[in-house]
DNA sequence: AAAAATACGGAGTCATCACTCCGCTTGTCA
DNA sequence: TGACAAGCGGAGTGATGACTCCGTATTTTT
């Protein structure tokens, strides 16, 4: 136990990966997240290795369960999210930060299909699946939104009765209504949600 | 061919089933609605014959394909929200109404999980899957939402620039986002939607 | 009440997955 | 460059779930 050479947290194994296995890795990730993008959670771990180009058994010792699989996707997604929160963070115009913001991940959404519902509150389990590293990108990209939400209200470009969890809910579900739209549909959904988050309350 | 007794559209079989036929098949429609919703449209089919009290065989000679069943419950729910929005159609206000349709599906969608999240929009394939009688029902639905969009518009109580298309995706992405929410969160998260639909645009 | 028509239950079949195991290959390090 | 650790592929395993089949039970008809 007091022989761990470098006992990390995480996201720096022990030992680095070998060449190739880092490789690997990195394919089977992409390659998740576009099939499971495309055919939804329910996609078989097979195809996955197919897309990458690798044998299951790799897939498998990189993430031991698809779950395991499901979460690294989601957090990579996540973590792309949150980043671009961060990025606005700071924006001179925090209105339009935080409308931009809101309009990216919608967009996203629109186009991830089926990974992006599991996301946006499908719920089930989803949100009960949890690394410490996924609560983690969960509590920044949190921390990033009420950033933004908060500077938003304070130039009263948002009105000041919605909650950081008002604002998650509406994104998940605008999200979730965004897919299999057309743009200009999409456009006009937008609208009516940012009006409302306009409004000031009687 | 021409010695058919009554070759009726659907709804109502050539030859009407037997008693306990009927009753069976009722009980396992009203099995199969309550575990969509607590377990999710994955639930096996097994466990609905279980909770309606009979056996496989007796489920899939009712509904040959999981799919059917599936169709089924959903075509029941739709009526049911059809029937809802029907109802209002001749209220003498137009707005109440609408507003209040739109209110009486996201509060049942919070309850039914799973199949709402189905219904909602999820789309994947739940969209593509059709039944002359479940296309009708869904033609039915549009048609009677449509009659509310429209009177609550022309009393200026819902903005001219949002169409049929809009508020469905609207109510979808609400149904879906006031799952696994509180009651009151879910309160105010209507209260946005609903300030953004009451917003005249610029 | 007995025959005929329907429907029932549930064991059995077949396909699909997630996940394991292990002989072979490739990268790494001295 | 050779030895050894690390990684790889993919056949194999066990579980699960949709759907079938048929001997038995219940209705309906005569």
């Amino acid at each position: 136990m007091a022989t761990e050479p470098t006992p990390e947290k995480s996201a720096a194994p022990a030992r680095p990966l070998r060449a190739d296995a880092a490789r690997n890795r990195a394919k089977v990730l992409v390659a998740a997240r576009e099939v499971f993008a495309e055919r939804g959670t329910g996609a078989s771990t097979e195809e996955v290795a197919k897309r990458a180009g690798v044998g299951i058994g790799t897939v498998f010792r990189h993430f031991p369960t698809k779950e395991s699989l499901l979460e690294a996707v989601l957090g990579e997604i996540l973590a792309g999210f949150a980043e671009q929160a961060r990025v606005r963070t700071e924006s001179p115009d925090p209105a339009g930060a935080f409308f931009d913001f809101f309009q990216f991940v919608v967009g996203e959404s629109a186009t991830k299909n089926a990974v992006s519902a599991e996301l946006t509150g499908a719920g089930i389990d989803l949100h009960a699946i949890g690394d410490d590293a996924m609560q983690e990108m969960r509590k920044e990209l949190r921390g990033a939104l009420g950033v933004l939400l908060t500077r938003a209200q304070e130039v009263g470009a948002v009105r000041a009765d919605v909650g950081l969890g008002e604002v998650m809910a509406l994104l998940a579900g605008t999200s979730q209504a965004a897919q299999n739209l057309d743009v200009v549909v999409r456009g006009r959904v937008l609208d009516v949600v940012f009006d409302g988050l306009r409004a000031q309350h009687p």
